[in-house]
DNA sequence: CACCAGGAATGTA
DNA sequence: TACATTCATGGT
């Protein structure tokens, strides 16, 4: 187990629970509504802070479109005006798109989707065109419930400093993540969202 | 006014 | 494989 559990229980006892965005992708249970929400800020929150994904969420709220079903009827254009403040509206639009449609034409439903399996969620995850390594493993892990490791800046700068690894890439940080904690998605979303808090606090002198 | 924020796709060498 | 560029709003 090394000390990464340590690091977690660290962090824990420093920033207590997860807030903010973390309130709801940290949330257990979440309900089917939750969980698409969190896979439409999962694609908004790319290269932009968070309350600017707030921004958009609220005005994808005041105007009804709460489901992906409702993304998926509303279409690219109409969606990019709803989410402007997220920045790359644009593109992001067409990702957000992509993959509901993803989800809705192939299973339906999110309920169908989250019954696939691990490996091969992720690697259709993959394939759909705005959906990247980061991307991909926040669905799973905050709005699947699967045991995936989220790796970002944060964690490749934390994993860094402590110098703990020396290859620093996504797979390999995911696998030294996995195979040195418990295979646990609670423990895995409440780590990753310390992470971040923790890397974004300025005066981090900490452990 | 300059800089950056939970990325990913595309193009170049 | 490894970088550089593009996408764009809102906060500091």
């Amino acid at each position: 187990m090394i000390n990464l559990k340590k690091i977690y229980q660290e962090l824990e006892k420093k920033y207590g629970k997860p807030n903010e965005q973390w309130n709801l992708w940290c949330k257990r249970p979440k309900t089917i509504q939750e969980r698409e929400e969190v896979i439409m800020g999962a694609i908004l929150t790319q290269r932009t802070n968070w309350k600017n994904v707030e921004l958009s969420l609220k005005n994808l709220k005041n105007k009804k479109i709460i489901s992906l079903k409702d993304i998926y009827c509303l279409g690219v254009q109409k969606i990019a005006s709803l989410i402007k403040p997220a920045g790359f509206y644009e593109i992001k639009a067409q990702y957000l798109f992509n993959l509901v449609q993803f989800v809705i034409e192939n299973y339906a439903s999110l309920e169908k989707f989250k019954d696939v399996d691990l490996k091969e969620a992720r690697e259709k995850l993959l394939k759909v065109k705005g959906v990247g390594p980061e991307t991909a493993d926040s669905i799973l892990l905050y709005a699947l419930d699967k045991p995936v490791f989220v790796i970002d800046e944060y964690t490749k700068r934390l994993i860094r400093e402590k110098k703990m690894v020396n290859k620093i890439n996504y797979n390999l940080l995911q696998k030294f993540f996995e195979e040195n904690l418990e295979k646990d998605f609670c423990l895995y979303q409440d780590f990753h969202a310390l992470i971040v808090i923790h890397g974004k606090n300025k005066n981090f002198n900490i452990f």
